[in-house]
DNA sequence: CTGAAAGCGCTTACAG
DNA sequence: CTGAAAGCGCTTACAG
């Protein structure tokens, strides 16, 4: 029974006795202490290199009181959006040596059933990307001194600093895009209910259609995926009132409604205008040539990594809340400005 | 300098104190030894929830020496195969109590820069599904004893288990499928050339093709991705000698090839058949209708993650190889067998 | 500039 | 069924 049930981990001790220096003198090298000399130094990492030692994290967690671990909190990844900012959080995260770890409900599971993994996870903070997370996650979260940035979307009375893009004025910019174009019948396909972006660009949207004079929308409801837009177009479009523009939540759902006005035979943006949100790098493909309102995802992203740092250094900061505008980029999905309906021509 | 710096986290003793039982007590109760009476258990559970009690992982490791953390290293997530099988493997993980930490190339980015970070993140086990990742950052785990499970891809001599797709049979499906519509001048577009799956599947194609007579493949170089796919094909296309079908190394790079075919003019299936591989959701969108080999990705998954626990638990299990067939998938992005080239009829 | 020592918050033999 | 105690592998005052 006393066999060697796992060969015993290499530790600061073995580094130390073989470089004959004090244990402490390791581990100040591999925290980086200025105040050991550099010869000191030098022998002591060429003898952890030999002996292949690597500092134990959960040891020195259990003193810091930091894992440098960060929770990334996603919705569905089928969504391309998620993938693109994932990507930039670790990397970001990365480099400022805090990992990622990742939780996610796919599609139909709800987020909130991942509560009790979310809070023993003991992450130094989270970014919560998530669309339709419920807010009760993010006041368990504080409650439990763990710092929250919430990315692209509001908890109201939360008390979570917010970075975010100005999704109102998003859907003030398509309103007269498709207006200026000569649009008279817009509508909206939404994406899920309780997500803050969906409800803000749909009334930035309607506001501003009022504003200039329309107060008819048309409205199907959503879930920020393809098939999603793709039903909410045929059903708008197979409507003996069939709109003749489509602001769509995200730029997936924006897909789905293009493919399914394709399918039904309608010239775009000739027959119907399409517009979606966010920008992801399929809306410039040649298959949809999406007209959306890019957000300026590196900035957020950056943003908010260097708040949820800032939190977790001081973690009595206020919370503050960041907005930045989006942009509109105009592809093919949309007629330019002062179109006027007689022209006929142009091609998909 | 005696202040609050931070408010004391709520400890085992605390619990032990307030419920009036012993520090060990409380931490049976949260290991869930079964030799607590329910009583005892009950009253301490009550406590601790009232404290807001939650066991401290760093201090679990430090003993156990399980951190509970799995790696997932992939490359590239604008690849949507890869946010696909991170949202499974996350999910997977979560059922068994990992929590899934990501290490992620984005393009360009080189993988193995994160070598240091991957090295010394001290998890159970990786698994490693980046097509690209050099097989050294594979031999550097197993040698620090870190137990590493390939996904989709292979290292020789590496000695870790892998799981993967039978490639070059899924290769030798397309190669059938195309001859059998009649076709007579086949391409390939490559993913990365490092990529033992992009290498198995022309392999698989080639092989079979000459098997039935065709020897003159056309080839184009890629990097799985949409861009190098329209590329791929823009040039294939506009070559005197254009091919009549193109299998590209996976969707993705198809759904390039597709939009450049577009572009160009080319009716799918009738002057040009196109052929991808994953079989991601995007395939079966109405703009793409994709023909493709569909992994068996869900088993996959599965067995990927029933590997790697058992490798945790018991580190010198030997190397395993699960390779499991993949599935033709017929969509309108090719002509159905035993077509003739004077069929003119069909649409997109 | 370096060392001896306390302690982070748990798990787990060892007793009883 | 429960408790006292050792110890996991580090960091960090406190000395010198």
């Amino acid at each position: 029974m006393t066999g060697t049930p796992r060969p015993r981990r290499i530790t600061s001790l073995d580094v130390a006795r073989e470089s004959g220096v004090s244990q402490s003198t390791v581990s100040r090298v591999f925290s980086d202490d200025k105040r050991i000399i550099p010869e000191t130094k030098a022998r002591v990492l060429a003898v952890a290199q030999e002996l292949g030692y690597r500092p134990n994290a959960s040891a020195r967690s259990l003193i810091t009181r930091r894992t440098n671990l960060v929770g990334l909190i996603t919705s569905d990844l089928t969504n391309p959006f998620y993938p693109l900012i994932l990507e930039a959080f670790t990397a970001q995260f990365h480099k400022v040596g805090q990992r990622v770890i990742l939780f996610t409900a796919g599609t139909g599971e709800e987020l909130d059933d991942l509560l009790p993994d979310i809070l023993s996870s003991q992450v130094d903070g989270f970014v919560v990307a998530s669309a339709s997370l419920s807010s009760a996650v993010v006041r368990e979260c504080l409650r439990a001194q763990t710092p929250v940035v919430l990315f692209n979307r509001t908890a109201p009375d939360s008390g979570a600093s917010q970075v975010g893009c100005d999704n109102i004025g998003g859907g003030r910019l398509v309103a007269d895009v498709l207006l200026d174009a000569g649009h008279s019948r817009p509508a909206f396909i939404a994406g899920r209910g309780d997500a803050s972006t969906s409800r803000d660009r749909e009334r930035g949207f309607v506001e501003r259609l009022a504003e200039r004079g329309i107060t008819d929308v048309l409205r199907e409801g959503g879930s920020f995926t393809y098939q999603s837009g793709f039903d909410g177009a045929t059903r708008l479009l197979k409507h003996s009132d069939a709109p003749d523009a489509i602001f769509c939540a995200n730029d997936i759902t924006a897909m789905g409604c293009l493919d399914a006005a394709r399918d039904l035979g309608l010239r775009v943006p000739q027959d119907l205008a399409v517009v979606g949100f966010d920008d992801i790098p399929a809306a410039a493909w040649s298959a949809y040539r999406l007209t959306t309102v890019r957000q300026p995802l590196g900035e957020m992203i950056r943003r908010s990594t260097i708040r949820l740092l800032e939190l977790i250094e001081t973690s009595d900061s206020p919370p503050t809340l960041e907005v930045m505008p989006g942009q509109l980029v105009r592809r093919g999905s949309t007629r330019p400005s002062n179109f006027s309906r007689s022209h006929t021509g142009g091609h998909l």
